[in-house]
DNA sequence: CCCATTCTGTCAGTCTCTGCCACTTGTGGC
DNA sequence: GCCACAAGTGGCAGAGACTGACAGAATGGG
């Protein structure tokens, strides 16, 4: 009911906030202006975002959710890095996805090191998510330790993927991309 | 000279913050109270460190660059994995690193995420020296995507190692945590 | 139509961080 | 010893992000 407009509304913000960063930089737009341009009060903006940099990022707890259900999901024989990898794409097809947006929002990500902390916190919120499902995949010694490192490795190629793809102006897909920095690692069995 | 006195209050500076932050919260102490700790005025301390987490991370392009030259020194024969593992090592063996101040360190640095947020931030700046010389030593197509994944993938084990050291109440020493993060994982040829 | 819930705006306030200017303090030349 | 000169410091004012409190407005159900 109202949550739908809630989440327009959101989107709006987050949209008309991703523009002026790109145009004039992510610290010299400041919330009221981005207030202005969507036509509600500061306040309001911090209502929806805590802080400056989420109108960038997004909410990264329901999609590292994603991922983790996408994980546990597939089957306990496949390899570790092969299923990682799989969840990630089954993340990057998913639709309502914009093209476009989504490729400015990551040219602007990069842009400003405020923006590319937090989008690195995003990680750490997923890190601890998929760990334990890692963990279970895995047999030896010292689990939790190798099974961090694998995320965390898979983690930097997701991000590594993406950074690429934003800035190569299309000249490869995404999926492309990921599947050549995860190729680039592999774990010891 | 001069620059021996502005190294020695700086480091006074840090090690009152990070103590008062073990003992209080990060964001439960203003630089207001940094500065009465230490005697000096608030304007001074942010004329020493820029924000006020930089008080607990300290100066990463130094260390960045004592890494990269770890790495070019070492034999072209050599693996990267393993030149990158040797290099990390040498680091921690600097001497001049106080054992216990650095747990401290690390510990509170884990405890709130704009530290680890700025924390994440100084390995994309070792990333940005690291990558080119791993580039170097790699064959094949696609060199710079492989030599960003292996140089991020190595972060991640540098970080998981410490943050594991600076938890577990000296169970086991960094180097330890370090080779085993890093026998997790392994480039492909 | 009324009521309760939710949303929004306004206001006041804290804290980080930055420019600016005046003051003190060592340093080197004479 | 004295005097410019640079460097460091403190205090002040201000911008900007963020938070809490409160009052009015919009929206849903009865």
């Amino acid at each position: 009911m109202r949550a739908i407009a809630r989440d327009a509304v959101r989107a709006r913000i987050s949209e008309v906030a991703v523009d002026l960063f790109d145009e004039h930089g992510f610290d010299h737009v400041t919330v009221e202006q981005i207030a202005a341009a969507v036509g509600v009060s500061p306040r309001s903006v911090h209502r929806y975002f805590p802080a400056k940099e989420d109108t960038v990022i997004g909410d990264p707890a329901g999609w590292g959710e994603h991922v983790r259900d996408q994980l546990v999901a597939r089957p306990s024989e496949e390899p570790v890095w092969e299923a990682l990898l799989a969840s990630y794409e089954a993340l990057l097809a998913t639709p309502g996805r914009n093209e476009e947006q989504g490729r400015k929002a990551m040219r602007v990500l990069g842009s400003t090191p405020a923006l590319r902390a937090r989008n690195l916190e995003k990680h750490l919120l997923w890190a601890r998510m998929l760990t334990p499902v890692v963990a279970e995949r895995l047999d030896g010694d010292h689990r939790d330790l190798r099974a961090e490192t694998i995320v965390q490795a898979s983690l930097a190629c997701f991000d590594i993927a993406l950074t690429a793809w934003a800035e190569d102006d299309a000249a490869e897909s995404a999926v492309a991309l990921l599947r050549r920095s995860f190729g680039a690692l592999q774990p010891t069995a």
